[in-house]
DNA sequence: CCGATGACCAAAC
DNA sequence: TGTTTGGCCATCG
């Protein structure tokens, strides 16, 4: 595995439940604040449980991308139940449950 | 190394 | 956040 992906996957496993995080996002925590595109390469090719793949959407909350590993509504099922808002136009509230990692969280990386 | 690919982004219509 | 276009970055053949 990549150091690029493993800090992706470390980053996204630190979004705590009722949070979401977009791909720029990480992309600019992990060292790359151009590489949102690669982020989604990582998510796209993790199978891995434990990462919570599920709490990254695109920078408008949007959550209609699919997954090979769920059916396409489960992702927002999921979110959902863990207290994400979501707005009449079926995406996530951004302002609202945006994930706002602490610097401790940062520098563990 | 080079070209193609992708769960993206941002500017310009 | 409609569509199109160009650019970004890491991965893979």
């Amino acid at each position: 595995m990549s150091p690029f992906f493993q800090r992706v996957y470390a980053l996204t496993a630190c979004i705590p439940a009722g949070s979401v995080a977009t791909y720029g996002q990480l992309a600019f925590l992990v060292g790359s604040p151009r590489a949102a595109r690669a982020v989604g390469t990582a998510l796209s090719v993790c199978r891995d449980p434990s990462v919570p793949c599920h709490r990254v959407v695109d920078r408008f909350g949007c959550t209609k991308t699919v997954f090979d590993c769920y059916a396409p509504d489960t992702q927002r099922m999921l979110l959902e139940a863990e207290g994400v808002v979501f707005t009449t136009n079926g995406r996530v509230d951004l302002e609202r449950c945006l994930w706002q990692p602490e610097t401790n969280e940062i520098m563990r990386l």
